[in-house]
RNA sequence: GGGGCUAUCGUCUAGGGGUCAGGACACCGCCCUUUCACGGCGGUAACACGGGUUCAAAUCCCGUUAGCCCUACCA
């Protein structure tokens, strides 16, 4: 019988919540959905002086506005609670378990102490690179000057290292990259806890020996990260066979570049998801975009073919996923794609679906006047600018209902106001029925009467009420803008 | 320096011994149009380089080059 499939996301709180961390997020929670698995969110807050729980805060809500739900891991807003049979979720939080494990090894003799200094260490390696080779602590040249062979002073605290194997190639298998092998002699032993605090006392262990003990204490059968772990994971491997752990599945996703090709960072523009959420982007769309780089689904061994493919929901990304299916280069970050996907999925929302992402850019953009506007006002606003490219886009399309134009577009008054559409303005304003077969009838005669087209009544009336020939259908931007409301803009141009 | 990963249009990719090398985004053009958009139609554009293997190489092998990652008492 095969066990449960049990994916985790196992971010450092020491920064924002990178969108190449939301990728890898991604395809670890599309993979547990999709077999029906289980998807912890692990906090691996080891590195003391970085780690905050601001940033741990910063992570959840990153994960939720993703819509990135997590079966275990930390409660939100409670450190000391977490859901989930193998919590803590917290590495600080477990190092009763890490010490008791490191403490197995040094029994074991699978660990040593080591008290070489920084500086001691420092200057063996500048001696054997003097002789043009490379430093390995307690290999190659520098073998037999560590403290392997044991010379304690035990009056000293001391960090601790794995004793790795020495000769061999050591194999990564894994689901996407295929087996690769690193010579053992490339390696050397390396620290699996920091110096203690006193004699005897075991320090805060290292990412890659609590990676290890946790993956297995939390039962991960699948371990989906960034590439950049590969060359972690024969440090692993050594140590889950030491415990007698059985190997979880590797699955190693490439990284996300700028659109430079260097690896994606401040300069690019947004990295983190935070920003991505305020230039007015719906989660689907990022969850989709972000899903598509380096992964095409393939619909009976097909892949996607065509614009309306593309365009998956959740519910069929989690149906498509498959590791197989993924590429094993790093692929540049396509802002464009982005938008378009956001683009597309506007369009198909319903103007429900759409509000609540909305509503805080428009709240803005209203100065909070939106929220009294009724459900049959907020579904003509949001299906008349439902063309958008982003929310943002949106909500600055709908300003003009809020407040009088602050300036007219000095060349459309001059192109649109001419004498005779400020006549039929006037006749405009004689209007009363703002529905749009009302709008619709009463501008039709207008138009006649005056002998224009409706280009030139609608343009004049864009720029009298927007300030500016832009804006959403006539009919709408009347009916938007109100009857009392027109009739006090139109004043100005009678 | 050592080790590892990678390499098809500008970008994401399909294909994986014989294809006019396919699609999507972007870009360009045309059409539609009450503005801006949306939409429709069409177009430009790629197998990193060099050697092999083979009747035949984008595809298999080797090398080169380039990019990225690891080489921390960071994760």
């Amino acid at each position: 019988m095969s066990r449960q499939i049990v994916t985790r996301f196992a971010p450092s709180p020491t920064g924002m919540l990178h969108i190449g961390g939301v990728r890898t997020a991604l395809f670890c929670w599309l993979f547990a959905r999709k077999h029906g698995g289980r998807f912890i969110l692990r906090i691996e807050d080891t590195d003391l002086s970085r780690s905050t729980d601001d940033n741990i805060r910063i992570i959840e809500e990153g994960m939720a506005w993703c819509g990135l739900d997590w079966d275990e891991g930390p409660v939100v807003g409670d450190a000391s609670q977490w859901k989930g049979p193998h919590g803590p979720y917290r590495q600080m939080q477990r190092m009763d378990l890490y010490k008791a494990k490191i403490q197995e090894l040094l029994d074991k003799n699978l660990a040593y102490r080591c008290r070489c200094s920084r500086e001691a260490i420092e200057e063996r390696r500048k001696t054997v690179e003097a002789a043009g080779k490379v430093f390995q602590y307690n290999r190659g040249l520098d073998a037999g000057k560590g403290c392997a062979a044991a010379h304690h002073d035990a009056s000293q605290p001391a960090a601790i290292r794995f004793r790795m194997p020495e000769s061999g190639d050591i194999v990564v298998p894994d689901l996407i990259k295929g087996d690769t092998r690193f010579p053992a002699d490339s390696l050397d032993d390396w620290i699996i806890a920091r110096t203690g605090d006193g004699p005897g006392e075991i320090g805060v262990p290292t990412y890659n020996f609590c990676v290890v003990v946790d993956d297995t204490h939390m039962q991960v059968t699948h371990v989906i990260r960034g590439d950049d772990h590969l060359n972690n994971t024969p440090k692993q491997i050594p140590l889950f066979a030491a415990f007698g752990y059985d190997l979880p599945a590797f699955a190693h996703v490439p990284m996300i570049l700028g659109a430079d090709g260097a690896k994606l960072s401040k300069r690019h523009g947004a990295t983190s998801i935070t920003e991505y959420q305020a230039m007015g982007l719906l989660p689907s769309a990022v969850r989709l975009a972000l899903a598509r780089l380096s992964w095409t689904p393939k619909i009976d061994g097909k892949a996607v073919e065509s614009a309306e493919e593309e365009l998956l929901t959740d519910e069929q990304m989690i149906q498509l996923f498959d590791l197989a299916d993924c590429q094993k280069s790093a692929a540049r970050f396509d802002m464009d794609k982005l938008q378009w996907l956001n683009q597309k999925l506007i369009q198909r929302s319903t103007w429900q679906e759409l509000e609540p992402h909305l509503r805080p850019f428009v709240m803005e953009v209203s100065k909070g006047a939106w929220e009294a506007k009724s459900d049959v006002w907020k579904a003509q606003a949001i299906q008349c600018t439902q063309k958008g490219k982003s929310l943002t886009d949106m909500a600055e399309a709908l300003r003009f209902a809020f407040e009088r134009p602050a300036a007219f577009d000095e060349k459309a008054v001059e192109k649109f106001m001419t004498p005779v559409a400020k006549l039929a303005l006037r006749d405009l304003a004689g209007l009363t029925d703002y529905s749009h077969e009302g709008l619709e009838a009463g501008f039709n005669a207008i138009l006649e009467r005056h002998g224009l087209k409706t280009k030139d009544l609608a343009q004049a009336l864009r720029v009298a009420l927007c300030g500016k020939p832009v804006s959403p259908g006539i009919y709408d931007t009347l009916m938007l803008v109100g009857r009392d409301e027109v009739l006090a803009r139109l004043e100005r141009w009678l």
